[in-house]
Parts: structure tokens; C-alpha cells; sequence
DNA sequence: CCGCTCCGGCGGCTAAGGCAGAAGCCTTA
């Protein structure tokens, strides 16, 4: 693990044992901020820590964090974090994820009945103990119980690529119901984060009632949580979607979905609310009361300082109908939500135009029935073809991955006959032939030089040894991006998202040295990769690094998987002009020849 | 604990729903 890592770890389990041991919340929060603003950082902060100066100087990083973290690096503990762990038993940590409970409860239920785990927690429901706490009756357990199945059975975030289509269905369910007006999801989903918590649908209606019922009988559903005048929460089972071959055992058997009834004067602000992240709203509120205002799900009003808020006594809202309209009236220009992180897109003048799905004109990284891919070169030119790209750059695998079927040096060469002949009889598309070659553990490369210099389009990806320590992951990277025939480096980490970590390399350094040799860093588009992250995009931004978006195509569908890859590139405020894929046919094939001098 | 602002001290978002317990707490988002 990095050294950030180890870092991030503790200081989320030291807020989260804070919080049971009832300290200020603010010195909670401060320590899940600097848990956040760590692994946001794609520098290593070993680097800098014994510079308490430079440490403060990160935001959400101040004196009593910054002497934590020199701690930390001096002595490989944080004698805090230690006495923490020693108090609150280990197990109570994953108590607290149980939905429903909170801190004060499972603090009482900790200190008053000894529950130290979840079989704590199931033993004194079993015995019936659990109900002479205060506030706790014979419903809340009831829900408790079905809690703790759901946490069993889910255990984790679903994969963005799960949950959007799931999404897309309610709402187009929804819209379809009588008095329904407008229908949309929000969330870290409409925030194209790479995971999804629950997901959240906001409705205007005519008839609440009519959309309430129809909501919460939705076929699948399997529990109703609340039924509100304004909210409804639902689970929906996940059986029958095709995920566990990519999930794993954690595989998510069933999400939370909240439907949120708003008034349509309100629902600009109900959809920022909604939208998230937390965090933005919080500064987005901040910011309102700064101006004299208030803002809430409802609309952005004048602060009066009266108790009952403005919407319930008639204040008329400054904004609220759209979204712009709010951020208008607080100063500022709309905010696209892939960016509302609280990662200053409100300090900054302008918000850049970011890449868009149909900015792609190119497709530079997919596979064919030569090595694991399911389509013939025909079926995967006329699918590329059918996207509207000018290019499609065959890439099937080198002969490390034997598993995956790997061409070796004579297959390729027969595979690029192949091309040369497919493009005599294709119009309207540039056909590249190229490879997706192994970066093996120590960095060479598949091919030699002399081989890869025959071939239109090299990216290089790792796929073994991908459990490898940061240092020589980095140092791993680095010599296949300095190679002279690689253009572009494919899923660089090699993360399976909820699955395996992948490698952990310098990313600084990584980009640094991508813009050198201009070398394009790849987004793989799958849902299951998201690799660049986009922390890690954000960085090679901000470096001036170009930037692949690929779908590493290995069936049809895979090309639709192309708005996951757009929607990272966005979270990593991704312009057009530094992602090669938006290129101009002439502009990327001079680029893809400059690296044969 | 952080950040702002004046260098030590203070303030740090907002609402709804559910439940338990009869007004308010806890949790969640």
C-alpha cells in the first residue's frame, strides 16, 4: 500500500472511532476530510512530510493533521490513531455502516449492552436485550434486521455501469405514469462517479399519490422503507442483471433507490440538492449565506434569521426553477455535475468546455476474435463504422497473454494482411493496425522495437504483476512510456474496480513523463477499469498531458461503454482538444506517424 | 480540527422521515 494509502485508512477509521467515542464533530469531519483530500492527491505525500509548511498549505490539511502525518512518516504509526484502536473495538466499525444506526446508537449500543460487532448486534436482537435501550422499539428493530440483510447481501457500491441503466429504466418508468411532468436521476450517478451508493430519482407531479404507488410497486422491489409526502425509499432486487462475473462474491444483490416528489417552482434546486456531492452544497451554502441568503432543496431565499424555513411560510425564492438560475443568483456560472466535487470548481473564473461523448471520433484500443475478443475484424470495423468513427485501431493482445490468446510476431504479421485486404474493399473508415502489447514486470515490452516500429498504433498496457510495490510499478511504467513506438498507455494501474487495487505508481511522475514523450494516457471506458481515475486525469490536465478515451472492445456492446470514459474524462475537467480520440483524421494520424520519425 | 482573520479565538449547511414517546432525537441525504 502508499504511503498516501496507509494515511487515508487511518485517518477514515480514526473519524469514524471519534465519532463513536462522541468527540466534536467538527474534529470528525476534519479527519474524514483529510482522509478524502489525500486520496484525491496524486503526489506522494512521504515526499513532503517532514514539511509541516507544505503540508498545511493543501487545503483541508491544517496544523493538527500536518503533525499527524509527519508522525506517520517518522515513526510508521500515529500514536492517536493507536489509542483510538485500542478503545473502540474493531468490529463496531462495520456496526456503524449498518443503515439505520448511527453513532449515538451504536455508541449505546457498545457502551450499555457490549455489542463490539455485528454478531454483537444480532445477538442482543436475538435475546430481545436490544429493546430496553431508549429509542428503540420493536419497528426500529424490525428494520435493523432487514438492514443487516441487505448489508450482507450488498456489501458494497455498485459499478456506475450497473447502476445507469437501472437508473434510466425508473425514470423512464416513472415518466410514463399519469400526472408525471418531469422525471429525472440525480446523485453521484448523475455525477458519473465510478460507484453508486443509491440512486436517487426526483419526479414533478400531478398526482403524488398515483407516482407514490407506482413507485413503490415497482416489479422488483422487494421492501419498502419510506413512504412520504415528498420521499419515497425503496430496494430494488439486482437478480437477474449479469454482474456477478465482474463483481465477485461482494456483488451488490440489491440497491436503495429514494424517489423525491418536488414542487416545480423547485426543481432546480431540488435537482442540486439531490445532485450532490455533499460537499459542494455545503460550500454552495456558504457561499448563500455570505450574500445575505439561504439556500436549501427548495430555492435559494433571503436569510431572515426566522427558525421555520422560508418555504413553509411563504417566502417568495430569489431562484429555484432551474439550475442556472440559482447559480446565477449566488454569482456564479452553471456548474456541470461531474465537476461538483468541492475541488475548487467555484474559485475558478470560467468552467472549461469538457469533452462531450460526441466529441469521439476515433476508437484506438479494441480486440478481435484473434485473441479474446468475440467480433471478427469485419464485425469490429462495421460496428466502428456504425459509431460514426473516422478511425478504428485494431489492438488484440501479444503473446504474454497467452491466456487471452496472444498473437506472436507471425500471427500479427498475418493479421496485418488481413487489414491491408479488408481496407481495399471499406470506405469511410481508416482501419489501423496496431496491438495492445504487455508491459511485462520489469517494463520491456512484448515486442521488440524493430517489431512495434511496423505497426500503426502501439499502446501498452500491464497485466501481470500488478500487485507490484508502488516504486517499481512506477519505475515499470516509466520505461515503457519512454519506449519511442508507444503512443498511447493503456489502463494504467490495471484496477478492477471493487475487485483488485492494480498497481499504485507515482502518478505525478507517470504524467510528467507522458507530456515528455508524448505518450497518451488512457481512460479505458469500461466501467469495470475507469483507469486513469479521475483524480489521476485531473492531474494530467492541469500537466498538459494527452489523454485516450477507449473502450477496449472486446464485444459490440462494449462501444457503449464509451459515455463511462467521457463522463471520467469530465470528473477530471477533460477538454476536447487534449483527448486524441476527438482528433481530426488528419490531426491523429500525423501524430500517430510522428513517433516513426 | 480547519480556516478566517487578525494572530487568539470563534464559527463552521439544511431538511425530512421515522420512530418513540408524547416534544424531540437520530439518521440520512
Amino acid at each position: 500500500m502508499s504511503f498516501n494509502d496507509e494515511l487515508v485508512r487511518r485517518f477514515e477509521q480514526m473519524a469514524q472511532m471519534l465519532e463513536l467515542t462522541g468527540a466534536n464533530p467538527f474534529r470528525v469531519n476534519a479527519h474524514a476530510r483529510a482522509a478524502r483530500t489525500i486520496d484525491d492527491l496524486t503526489s506522494d505525500l512521504g515526499e513532503i512530510a517532514g514539511d509541516a509548511k507544505a503540508l498545511i498549505a493543501i487545503p483541508g490539511i491544517g496544523k493538527g493533521i500536518a503533525e499527524k502525518i509527519g508522525e506517520f512518516a517518522e515513526t510508521g504509526k500515529i500514536g492517536e490513531h493507536l489509542d483510538l484502536l485500542a478503545e473502540v473495538p474493531a468490529g463496531l466499525l462495520r456496526v456503524l455502516e449498518v443503515p439505520g444506526l448511527g453513532p449515538k446508537k451504536v455508541a449505546l449500543l457498545w457502551k450499555d449492552l457490549g455489542v463490539e460487532d455485528i454478531d454483537g448486534l444480532k445477538r442482543v436482537i436475538a435475546d430481545g436485550s436490544i429493546l430496553g435501550l431508549p429509542r428503540m422499539g420493536a419497528k426500529t428493530v424490525e428494520n435493523l434486521i432487514a438492514s443487516i440483510a441487505f448489508m450482507e447481501s450488498s456489501g458494497q457500491r455498485l459499478h456506475l455501469g450497473i447502476a445507469a441503466p437501472i437508473a434510466e429504466a425508473i425514470v423512464e418508468r416513472m415518466e410514463s405514469v399519469k400526472g408525471v411532468k418531469r422525471a429525472a436521476y440525480a446523485g453521484s450517478l448523475r455525477r458519473g462517479r465510478e460507484t453508486i451508493g443509491d440512486i436517487d430519482v426526483l419526479i414533478t407531479t400531478g398526482d403524488p399519490d398515483g407516482a407514490r404507488e407506482a413507485f413503490t410497486t415497482m416489479p422488483g422491489m422487494t421492501e419498502v422503507l419510506a413512504k412520504g409526502e415528498s420521499k419515497s425509499s425503496v430496494r430494488l432486487s439486482l437478480e437477474g442483471i449479469d454482474h456477478a462475473r465482474w463483481g465477485g462474491d461482494g456483488a451488490a444483490a440489491q440497491v436503495q433507490v429514494d424517489l423525491r416528489i418536488v414542487p416545480e417552482a423547485s426543481w432546480g434546486a431540488a435537482l442540486m440538492y439531490f445532485s450532490g456531492s455533499k460537499e459542494h452544497n455545503v460550500r454552495l451554502r456558504e457561499r448563500a449565506q455570505k450574500q445575505g441568503l439561504t439556500l436549501n432543496e427548495y430555492g435559494l431565499y433571503p436569510e431572515d434569521g426566522e427558525d421555520e424555513p422560508p418555504q413553509k411560510r411563504g417566502v417568495k425564492a430569489k431562484a429555484g426553477k432551474t439550475e442556472e438560475d440559482i447559480y446565477a443568483a449566488l454569482g456564479l456560472a452553471w456548474v456541470p455535475p461531474e465537476i461538483r466535487e468541492d475541488r475548487g470548481e467555484l474559485d475558478v473564473e470560467q468552467t472549461p468546455r469538457l469533452i462531450e461523448a460526441g466529441d469521439i471520433r476515433a476508437e484506438l484500443h479494441a480486440h478481435t476474435t484473434a485473441s479474446d475478443g468475440s467480433m471478427s475484424l469485419e464485425e469490429l470495423v462495421a460496428e466502428a463504422k456504425a459509431r460514426k468513427f473516422h478511425t478504428i485501431a485494431v489492438t488484440d493482445h501479444s503473446k504474454s497473454s497467452a491466456q487471452a490468446g496472444g498473437l506472436d510476431e507471425t500471427r500479427l504479421r498475418a493479421q496485418r494482411a488481413q487489414i491491408e485486404a479488408l481496407r481495399e474493399t471499406t470506405t469511410g473508415i481508416e482501419i489501423l493496425c496496431g496491438c495492445e502489447v504487455d508491459i511485462l514486470g520489469d517494463g520491456s515490452l512484448d515486442y521488440d522495437d524493430g517489431f512495434l516500429a511496423e505497426l500503426d498504433v502501439v499502446v501498452a498496457s500491464p497485466h501481470v504483476a500488478l500487485s507490484q510495490e508502488p516504486k517499481k510499478a512506477t519505475a515499470r511504467l516509466l520505461k515503457a512510456i519512454e519506449n519511442p513506438y508507444v503512443h498511447v498507455l493503456g489502463h494504467p494501474t490495471g484496477r478492477l474496480i471493487n475487485r483488485r487495487k492494480g498497481l499504485e505508481p507515482a502518478m505525478d511522475e507517470i504524467i510528467a513523463a507522458a507530456v515528455e514523450h508524448d505518450v497518451a494516457l488512457e481512460i479505458n471506458a469500461h466501467w469495470m477499469r475507469l483507469d486513469l481515475r479521475d483524480t489521476h486525469v485531473r492531474a494530467a490536465v492541469e500537466a498538459g498531458a494527452k489523454i485516450a478515451i477507449d473502450c477496449d472492445d472486446h464485444a459490440p456492446g462494449d462501444f457503449d461503454n464509451l459515455v463511462y470514459g467521457v463522463l471520467t474524462g469530465r470528473r477530471g475537467w477533460l477538454t476536447p482538444e487534449l483527448c486524441v480520440n476527438t482528433w481530426t483524421k488528419a490531426k491523429l494520424h500525423k501524430w500517430l506517424r510522428s513517433k516513426h520519425g
